[in-house]
RNA sequence: GGGUUGGUGGUCUAGUCUGGUUAUGACACCUCCUUGACAUGGAGGAGGCCGGCAGUUCAAAUCUGCCCCAACCCA
């Protein structure tokens, strides 16, 4: 666009022109990398409380930039800016997520392999070539972002360094006796021939039917008789025939190991304790009540399979009912599926309900659509299977890992409830263990004899038992020489919610013998930033692991963010189309227009993509930028301080450091919403509305001089954790030391502002704003321009100091400061009460009060100070009487809250 | 189905914990104004009785109960 512009060396900023962020955005982040601006230098002596370090969100680097990383990693990065300059060092690492199933996938398609065809760890190794492309394509784009993070400060999950912590832990919380290896079911996919966990999975409204399926019942067996030898002995008389029981899964049915009915069923009740014959296959299984079934659905009878969902599961372990596997990990039928055995559970399903109709058990069907269980991947309905897994054991420790999230703070404060609710309703263990084929190994063996486990040695971790040797030769249990490797990998949470610990540097020490970190001044954290979906998962986790390594709660705060919405306050979706992408955005805005949106939402809510605030902060940007360039044409770049302020130029100093305490605060607090609109709204309104007007007029006065530039360095101070950008392009243009390519003295390794004491009349100054604003109404209502002379102004009101600046920027050319109030002639407008006083006091009077005011039956007694209504007497604190003054004399009068200002413009 | 959070002018929101009578700001809208940076600027105006109902109270956007709607978590 601006061709004509001559050509300047890039890193030579100037205020010459309009904005550009498009090149200035981007020099700066090119800048600040290669000179390590954000760079922590750690140091172990250092007093943590002078260190502030942040737990940052590893994302999947595999998939794209969201919306989602975008706004979290903004929000951090204005608590990272903003405590780099308040408090000095500030640790902002960044991690990669690639160790998951999405890597995994990449890697095969990328270049067009199985894993399955590889050993573990040449896959990984393929793996971590392939995901180092995507990282740095994601560190392209995160660096577009402007954000402050330490690029010398990373870490990969995927990495030797981090499995080898993730398996220090594993084998410290062994030892802790905290992990146990038990027989249990868990989510399976038969297409990815895998367990998986529940977040992977989600519901599918799929078509399928419903079967009504007739169960023979058999001589019902006493629970005695039953528990001794399963068999019943004794057959009394069944009380019925037979019953139905409902099912969209009859291929299950060779896996029925009982029918459940609920203990209200009043109608089914003599069922309980009788036997059931499954058709077809011929086996008895055991009628149980529990509460747990539905007794709205179907018949109120149900049929508990191994395994067709997750209450099966519930009920198998709350019966102790034995296990019957009709399905097996690539969903064929079983032997125990009899003739059916090698037939898809869809082909067996169609067999099985032919033959129940042919035998006369099959009563009714119907086509239905319902919610089915599939794996997000492949979109392949799941099936439940029992296999043995690693569980660490949190139960028992609930009560420690509530007292850890209350001793920490919260932002917001309500996310706790969550937390809370989270612990409170834990039923399960942890489980820790995934039958995935990539992943970071379980560093365990086990004696092909008696399993006894046979646990890695410390200082060989990382290790991958598929390819490596157990540290003996023997088992220590029974002295068998065989081992068999742990195929399982961990559950990625295991391993994320290690980052603190990661970041930290944490490692086992063999000549102390014990745990110790590398940078032990960063832990705990000072700050956990997460959006509030994965408080049950990553924060959870990550206090379970950090407690039980460390005794220690990781973080001092946690900062929850809100989602993302699209521009109707909907949820963004693929299958929506409402998707808005980073990187349109920013093709679009500059990055600190995108910041300045992102500032607008208080923390924790879910808000909406706005291009209206993007555009807001288009123009603060613009805004920031003239009123610098004026600035500089008023001013001496470095002025020294007068030995008095004027009264405007103290006034704007003192309105500014309660700008700054107030600010400070916010920041501190995770306020971001509200510091960015108490900061705009005094840099737009009281600096460049009001002072500037005001300082165009007092170019040769030292002391605006010097109060304009402390205001403008300061403002971008302040402004810098926002707009980063357009900060250091102005600071570096006005006021870096130093010529340009020396090492770069930036403004966001500055210190944060503090208060510098000034006093003044604020009330005066705010008195003498009104008087300008109401001159202006006045032009404006007249239709005048505002640079129209005003022959007479008088201005009764306490405008002391104030009276040159309401001159010069109105251009009024005698202004009067009246001791008297004008000629009026006024009379009682209202009465206002003070209800908060007034309330407790009189009670149910206030409203006989309010009435006799109403209807003018009062007396104000100016002499006694009272006002006589209702038949009581109030005091001179409790009410203030409003006049309405109409003037008499020559001129207009304007009244404003605590001023009268007469015109005399002739 | 259970739990959590939220519902404030056309839109986005402040205020709700700690009840006090004129409900904040921005955007959009209307009118006007070229003022020594910014018309992508400035001045002014109109627009809501706070999701619904009931209750507590002298007083409710704010507290309580129920209901409706939305999102999230858990089943």
């Amino acid at each position: 666009m601006s061709t004509e512009t001559p050509e300047r060396a890039s890193d030579d900023p100037t205020l010459e022109g309009s904005y550009d962020p498009t090149e200035i955005e981007s020099r700066w982040q090119r800048r600040w990398v290669d000179e390590g601006t954000y760079a922590y230098e750690s140091d172990p002596e250092r007093d943590p409380n002078t260190v502030y370090a942040i737990d940052t969100p590893p994302p999947t680097v595999s998939g794209s930039l969201h919306m989602g990383h975008l706004y979290g990693h903004t929000l951090q990065d204005f608590a990272a800016r903003f405590q780099r300059m308040a408090d000095g060092d500030v640790l902002f690492p960044f991690g990669y997520d690639d160790n998951g199933i999405a890597s995994e996938r990449l890697t095969e398609q990328e270049l067009d392999i199985r894993h399955q065809d590889y050993e573990r760890r040449e896959f990984q190794e393929l793996c971590r070539e392939v995901c180092t492309e995507y990282e740095a394509e994601f560190t392209d784009k995160m660096q577009d972002l402007g954000c402050s993070i330490d690029w010398s400060n990373t870490y990969k999950t995927i990495e030797p360094r981090v499995q080898r912590i993730s398996q220090l832990s594993f084998l410290d919380l062994y030892e802790q006796g905290r992990e146990y290896r038990k027989k249990a079911p868990a989510i399976w996919c038969p297409e990815c021939e895998t367990a998986i966990s529940q977040v992977e999975m989600e519901d599918d409204e799929r078509h399928s039917h419903f079967n009504d399926i007739a169960f023979e019942v058999v001589g019902g067996e006493s629970e005695e008789r039953r528990s001794s030898d399963g068999r019943a002995e004794n057959p009394r008389d069944p009380p019925r025939e037979e019953f139905v029981i409902s099912t969209t899964r009859p291929e299950l049915i060779p896996a029925c190991v009982s029918v459940f009915v609920h203990p209200d069923d009043d109608e089914n009740q003599d069922l309980v304790g009788e036997s059931a014959r499954i058709p077809i296959f011929g086996h008895e299984v055991p009628i149980i009540a529990d509460d747990r079934v539905d007794m709205e659905k179907g018949s109120g009878i149900v049929m508990c399979c191994t395994f067709g969902d997750q209450k099966d599961i519930e009920w198998y372990q709350a019966h102790d009912l034995p296990l019957r596997v009709a399905i097996d990990e690539s969903a064929t039928m079983t032997e125990l599926a009899g003739k059916y055995e090698g037939l898809s559970t869809e082909e067996a399903r169609e067999a099985i309900v032919e033959d129940l109709d042919e035998e006369g058990y099959l009563r009714d069907r119907w086509e239905i659509t319902h919610a089915v269980g599939v794996h997000e991947r492949c979109d392949t309905p799941v099936e439940f299977r029992v296999s043995k897994q690693w569980y660490v054991e949190i139960l028992d420790h609930k009560e420690e890992y509530l007292e850890a999230g209350r001793e920490m703070e919260w932002y917001p404060e309500k996310m706790f409830t969550r937390y809370r609710h989270w612990i409170e309703g834990l039923e399960w263990d942890w489980l820790i263990s995934r039958q995935r084929d990539s992943g970071i190994p379980f560093p365990v063996w086990y004696c092909e004899e008696c399993d006894h486990p046979v646990m890695a040695e410390r200082e060989d971790l990382p290790v991958d038992p598929l390819s490596d040797e157990p540290p003996v030769d023997a088992c220590p249990e029974c002295g068998h020489d065989a081992f068999e490797a742990e195929e399982d990998v961990f559950d990625t949470w295991a391993t994320s919610s290690l980052t603190p610990l990661i970041n930290a540097g944490w490692d086992w020490d063999d000549e102390s013998e014990e745990f110790v970190m590398d940078h032990p001044e960063l832990y705990p954290f000072d700050l956990r930033p997460q959006g509030h979906d994965i408080i049950s998962f990553w924060l959870f986790h990550t206090i379970v692991k950090c407690y039980e390594h460390t005794g220690e709660v990781p973080f001092d705060a946690t900062l929850i963010n809100g989602h993302v919405l699209d521009e109707n306050r909907e949820k963004m979706s693929k299958s929506r189309g409402n998707v808005v992408e980073p990187d349109d955005v920013l093709a679009e805005y500059p990055v600190d227009a995108v910041r300045f949106w992102a500032a607008s939402a208080a923390v924790g809510d879910d808000f909406p993509y706005q291009e209206k605030d993007l555009r807001a902060g288009e123009k603060l940007l613009r805004k920031l930028w003239n009123a610098s360039k004026l600035v500089d044409t008023l001013a001496p770049a470095d002025p020294d301080e007068p030995d008095e302020l004027e009264a405007i130029d103290r006034w704007l100093l003192a309105e500014l450091d309660d700008a700054i305490a107030e600010l400070t605060d916010y920041f501190e607090n995770y306020e971001f919403a509200k510091a960015r609109d108490r900061l705009r709204t005094f840099f737009w309104n009281t600096f460049c509305d009001d002072y500037l007007e005001i300082a165009k007029g007092r170019e040769d006065n030292p002391s605006t001089g010097y109060a304009l530039r402390t205001a403008h360095r300061t403002f971008l101070e302040l402004w810098a954790p926002f707009l980063p950008h357009v900060t250091e392009e102005i600071w570096q243009a006005l006021y870096a030391d130093g010529q340009p390519r020396d090492a770069l003295e930036s403004i966001h390794t500055r210190d944060w502002p503090v208060p510098r004491g000034y006093e003044a009349d604020l009330e005066a100054g705010e008195t003498a704003m009104e008087v300008i604003s109401a001159l202006r109404r006045y032009k404006s209502e007249n239709q005048l321009p505002l640079n129209e002379a005003l022959e007479s102004v008088s201005v009764y009101g306490s405008v002391e100091g104030f009276e040159d600046a309401i001159q010069n920027v109105m251009h009024v050319r005698t202004l009067e400061v009246l001791e008297e109030e004008p000629e009026v002639t006024t009379e009682v407008a209202s009465i206002d009460l003070d209800y908060a006083t007034l309330g407790p006091e009189y009670g149910a009077k206030v409203g006989e009060i309010d009435a006799g005011i109403e209807a003018g039956e009062y007396e104000i007694d100016d002499d006694a100070g009272v006002l006589r209504v209702a038949g009581e007497e109030l005091a001179d604190e409790l009410f203030e009487v409003d006049l309405e003054r109409t003037y008499s004399g020559d001129g207009r009068m304007i009244e404003t809250e605590s001023a009268v200002v007469v015109l005399e413009d002739d």
